[in-house]
DNA sequence: GAGATTACTTGCATATCGAAAGCGAGCGTG
DNA sequence: CACGCTCGCTTTCGATATGCAAGTAATCTC
């Protein structure tokens, strides 16, 4: 769960993806980054529907990689807020490259390719 | 395994990552574009060892979405090789932002952030 | 014709995901 | 002060994905 093996490769692609290799981990840094969403259950309410075992892993997750921070903003009821620290901040050119690719590729297609399966050709 | 459900939502992002949102799928695309791999067997004796199952999913995947063609190249041994599309040559911002954002933050880091279990701190 | 190589597939154990339910602390309402 | 509600998670558990190892088939090498 939490970071903990080494690294499987020197390839900064490679160990990237072993942060930010993941369906969810960027969605949430999206949300963080762009929308203005700082608490956990903001985060819980985007659109992907986020479950909330997972919302909590990858916070602990980006947490641990010290690119998010919890901070508490209230304490009678014990509130945090969640926020990028300037490592978190660094991902922005990732994320825009990523959001750019989508809007060209994948742009206002409806579906995912489909396949009937069993269709190989060869 | 193959594509075939309809996109979570309309967000760029969240569907970008369906495409390639895990550890292996840019691997791929790393080693087709920045290292001149184009055969089953070049990419799966990259460093970071890629299951050899998980690589002809992922290259299923890829040529699904239309990044990635396979080309028979010799008929006696059929052989093929791999090769991106202009669509697939198109991640290449992407790729290269992972890379850089891998460099400066995870730089010579021989290890990940490692957290005694049970350090729950709060 | 006994290996060796290429390009995979199949089987199976294990790890991760994800839906749903549970839980405890702190309000808020009557 | 009992009852329900929200917030912020944790736990449970079935489904799916991962990854190791072994198998297969076609060609080619000796």
């Amino acid at each position: 769960m939490r970071p903990s093996a080494a690294f499987r490769s020197p390839c900064p692609v490679a160990r990237s993806l072993e942060v930010i290799g993941d369906k969810w981990t960027l969605l949430v840094v999206r949300d963080l980054m762009l929308r203005g969403k700082h608490t956990y259950t903001a985060l819980q309410r985007s659109p992907e529907r986020i479950p909330t075992n997972i919302l909590a892993d990858r916070l602990k997750r980006l947490a641990a990689w010290g690119l998010v921070e919890r901070i508490p903003y209230e304490s009678k009821p014990t509130r945090h807020a969640y926020r990028l620290t300037p490592a978190g901040e660094s991902l922005r050119p990732v994320l825009e490259s990523i959001a750019a690719w989508g809007r060209t590729q994948l742009g206002e297609q409806a579906d995912p390719p489909t396949q009937d399966p069993g269709a190989d050709d060869r």
